[in-house]
RNA sequence: GUGGGUGUAGCCCAGUGGUUAAGGCGUCAGGUUGUGGCCCUGAAGAUCGAGGGUUCAAUCCCCUCCACCCACCCCA
């Protein structure tokens, strides 16, 4: 016996409704906003988020997916969407088309990590990239199609947090400042944020615990060292998110794992905050195209985790509309009834009526259980008087009402 | 990667150091001759997560592993 391999699911017949759902109502609101749809490879090049996602993040250091294949290349299972995408806009030459070029995926990522309620080894995202667009206006617009696609699939409570954590002119300046502070508070910190200090400073500012996070309270604000620029950028895009009636919390501790990000970042949690419970993340790399080789381009997008948005869809109740079953079931009784089921069948979905037939013969009782367990609302029944006859009886599962038709009728009938 | 919890048929679960491991849901089949959903009856379905150990004997005790859940971490 073997299992499917750790942090994976099957996503079973039962749960597609789920699935589709999703999927549908994101790929709508993309074309509200007129974001076109784009497939990728499933891996790249390991250089690609090596060099895109960045060095120094935990996804590239411990959680990914990376083989040999037999041409010695190195290539590895998408641990996240952006770069891909920005190698596809680079590629293609999509710097020469109208700007922005706005484009959305499904993909499955794939992350080595230890698997949790809403955390797997691989998940599925939705996310959307809108490049070549530096203007404010087009970070309030990622984020209001965030807010819409949520919206629309009928979750109530869920909060947006944004902040700004400046650019490669004025974030030095920030650096500098909270790595000065958190000098003076060493020792009241954990053993990570130790590391951090050295490593990464902006992360300190998450941490979760009670010490840290009592420090990083009193921390300096990114927002407070923004230079004109990009505080600039952050008033408009608070002007545009009240635009559209997005209400917002500034969130000045909130950082995001990727190096690439630059200026606005966010998320949208759903109102009982629980550890993996982030519905989306996204944010600005205005430097990630120039990083991988093409000339700087700025970006935005965010991602979005199918599994964490059928979680919350559960929970709060929301009833989606099942995969339609086939409009009709054929139930046969004898060998000659059976040719002229099998034979119906196939010409009813000529017709583009979904019909299904038993496979091995079953007593009528047992066919008509099958029907009623497929939730198909009408039966077929063929037995040897109505092939002698020429015609068929056709019941309505609910109602119970037969009747007996000519088969060519039956297409008028059902559909 | 660290710590804690759990692991009995497809699903939910009872149970015991020793003859055929209980029940519910679901599935399948019957309840007379060609008719579903309710009800009744019956059947199939479990090497009791895997491997090892203790014991005359282990699903139950011990160890290891694996998986899932929870927290840390990280993130979607």
């Amino acid at each position: 016996m073997y299992n499917s391999p750790r942090g994976t699911t099957d996503i079973l017949p039962a749960d597609q409704a789920y699935w589709r759902y999703v999927e549908q109502k994101a790929a709508r609101v993309c074309q509200l906003f007129g974001y076109q749809r784009i497939d990728l490879p499933i891996f790249e090049d390991t250089g690609l988020f090596i060099k895109g996602t960045g060095e120094t993040t935990d996804i590239v250091q411990k959680e990914m997916y990376t083989f040999q294949d037999l041409g010695d290349n190195s290539l590895t299972l998408k641990p996240e969407g952006t770069p891909s995408v920005c190698r596809a806009y680079l590629e293609h030459g999509m710097q020469n088309l109208p700007q922005p070029v706005k484009l959305y995926y499904f993909s499955p990522i794939f992350r080595y990590e230890r698997p949790q309620a809403g955390r797997y080894r691989q998940h599925h995202q939705f996310g959307i990239e809108a490049l070549g667009e530096a203007d404010a206006a087009i970070d309030a617009e990622v984020i209001n199609l965030a807010w819409q696609f949520l919206g629309s699939l009928g979750i109530k409570r869920f909060n947006l947090f944004i902040n700004s954590i400046g650019c490669p002119q004025c974030r030095p300046t920030y650096h500098k400042a909270l790595r000065e502070y958190y000098a003076g508070h060493v020792e009241k910190l954990c053993a990570d944020c130790k590391v951090r200090l050295e490593r990464n400073v902006l992360r300190l500012l998450d941490c979760k615990q009670p010490g840290c996070q009592a420090v990083a309270a009193e921390a300096p604000k990114s927002i407070d060292y923004l230079c004109l620029e990009c505080d600039e950028h952050f008033q408009k895009l608070k002007n545009y998110l009240g635009l559209v009636g997005i209400p917002f919390t500034v969130n000045t501790q909130l950082v995001r794992g990727l190096d690439y990000y630059a200026r606005t970042v966010f998320e949208i949690q759903p109102e009982e905050e629980k550890s993996q419970s982030t519905l989306i993340g996204g944010g600005r790399y205005d430097g990630l195209i120039e990083t991988i080789g093409g000339k700087p381009t700025p970006g935005i997008g965010f991602g979005c985790g199918f599994e964490r948005i059928i979680l919350n869809l559960k929970k709060e109740g929301i009833v989606v509309a099942p995969v339609p079953s086939p409009q009709v079931f054929i139930a046969f009784l004898g060998d000659n009834a059976r040719t002229e089921a099998i034979k119906l069948a196939s010409s009813l979905r000529n017709a583009d009526i979904g019909a299904v037939v038993t496979t091995s013969p079953k007593s009528l009782k047992a066919q008509l259980r099958q029907a009623n367990n497929l939730g198909i609302p009408k039966a077929v029944i063929i037995g040897e008087d109505e092939v002698k006859a020429g015609v068929v009886v056709l019941r309505d599962m609910a109602t119970s009402q037969q009747s007996t038709v000519k088969p060519a009728d039956l297409p008028g009938l059902l559909r």
